[in-house]
DNA sequence: TCCCTGATTTAGGTATACCTAATATTTAGG
DNA sequence: CCTAAATATTAGGTATACCTAAATCAGGGA
């Protein structure tokens, strides 16, 4: 993987930076520190350092950086970096429903392609899926203009159960996270996936069932959940 | 494209080093030498010094190097350049069939995916073509074992036009090559695809015409064809 | 306010894979 | 057999993207 010999367009190494700063910055909005931006690429602090400054100093900059404010997108910064999220959760959702791809494996392989495609192929498989608006893990796909459709759902790690005692709840599973392998299949196991029915049960903190469409809650085995999990899915009410 | 973060395997510049060997043996089965390696590659000859000096002193060497005598491929090597060969011709394969790419975009895209699939995906796309023996310019796919199917087809250009006066002699288009999009988009037009009938004209050399397979040669324009259209184009006898 | 600690940046290095210019080798013609 | 052109190699540099270790900075608690 030769360094940039693609003209004018960025590094694999840049589009992962800015994927990341977008990532980590979607939450609080915000700047992003260069810790957070190491950890998440496994890179060592100065590093991130070098390649901000680098990015920043650019003829046409794809971030905003100031020495220990963190870091944030330009807006040409930001256009590359939902590029790529559409690169990614295309090709998952074409692993997925073409070539069968289990749920568990669409990131990793989607993780390299992401950055090696064209803008034909990545025409042609939304073409073929016939333009997925959400990918298979329940992520919105940006869109060829470069918006990211919101989706407003709840960390089930930071919903508080039911009071001990009174009815439990029911939510739909709006997504699962893409990066951890063994989480994902754990859960698939389990029945929680995008658009499963989840019903959180009172009193004890990610103790959940699967909730039927159909059949109602028959056959509804309680799931205890590791906090770990409880980190992976996102719900939302039942009724939004 | 950072260099080299694949753990064990090869980079995509030394996938495409040893391709490069493996394409400019072919015909003699001989030594390759650096200047025509570096003219493929379009790289100065100092650079293929350098790397194949490199590869070569490899714990686990994927060619054999002498200096000023030029290169073999190792074993390791062989198999390693026949594996992207593999991927290469699967996913030209894959582009057309299932992504409805038109011929002469084919390769572009190959060339730069082969070196980024998995395994899986290889494999994946094989099945849903069927294990196709052959992609759509007509070259042999490597097998996953690593053999190189042979195939007996004389270059066009090298092919003496039957004497004047005498009968054409009709030929099947056997392969046509990938590596130039604008000679390709010319072959279309005028109908020659892997598989057409060919009629070589008496007397003089590269004036052909189609011999349609059913209507028999109705509607057979002659085509003239520059030298440079002769290079790309092989042919076998229709008898074989 | 001052200092401590953790976060960040600087300084100095490595590896890959290119380049140009200078040098050396091979080989083919005379 | 000898030399010049063609070919190949060496020497010295560039750019990307990492690294570790050594400064430096910023913000919160005493
Ligand atoms: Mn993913
Ligand atoms: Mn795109
Ligand atoms: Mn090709
Ligand atoms: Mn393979």
């Amino acid at each position: 993987m030769t360094a940039g010999h693609r003209p004018g367009r960025s590094t694999e190494s840049v589009d992962n930076y800015l994927k990341a700063i977008l990532a980590l910055s979607e939450p609080h909005g915000g700047r992003v520190m260069s810790k957070a931006l190491a950890e998440r690429l496994g890179v060592a602090p100065a590093s991130v350092t070098n390649m901000l400054q680098k990015l920043a100093a650019a003829p046409a900059p794809l971030v905003e950086y100031e020495r220990h404010r963190g870091v944030l997108l330009s807006p040409a910064g930001r256009r590359r970096a939902l590029e790529i999220v559409r690169h990614h959760r295309l090709i998952e959702t074409f692993l997925y429903e073409v070539l069968d791809y289990p749920l568990e494996e669409l990131h990793e392989e989607a993780e390299r392609l992401e950055h090696f495609i064209s803008e034909r192929f990545e025409a042609r498989i939304a073409a073929k899926l016939g333009h997925p608006r959400t990918d298979p893990h329940g992520h919105s796909i940006p869109t060829l203009e470069g918006e990211m459709p919101h989706r407003s759902s709840l960390l089930l790690a930071e919903v508080t159960p039911p009071p001990a005692g009174s009815a439990s709840c029911v939510y739909v599973v709006d997504s699962v996270s893409d990066r951890d392998a063994t989480a994902l299949r754990n859960l698939e196991a389990n029945g929680i996936t995008p658009g499963a029915r989840l019903r959180l049960l009172p009193g004890e903190r990610f103790l959940v069932s699967l909730a039927e469409p159909a059949t109602g809650d028959a056959s509804a085995q309680p799931i205890s959940l590791t906090r770990e999990d409880a980190q992976e899915i996102w719900i939302r009410p039942l009724s939004a």
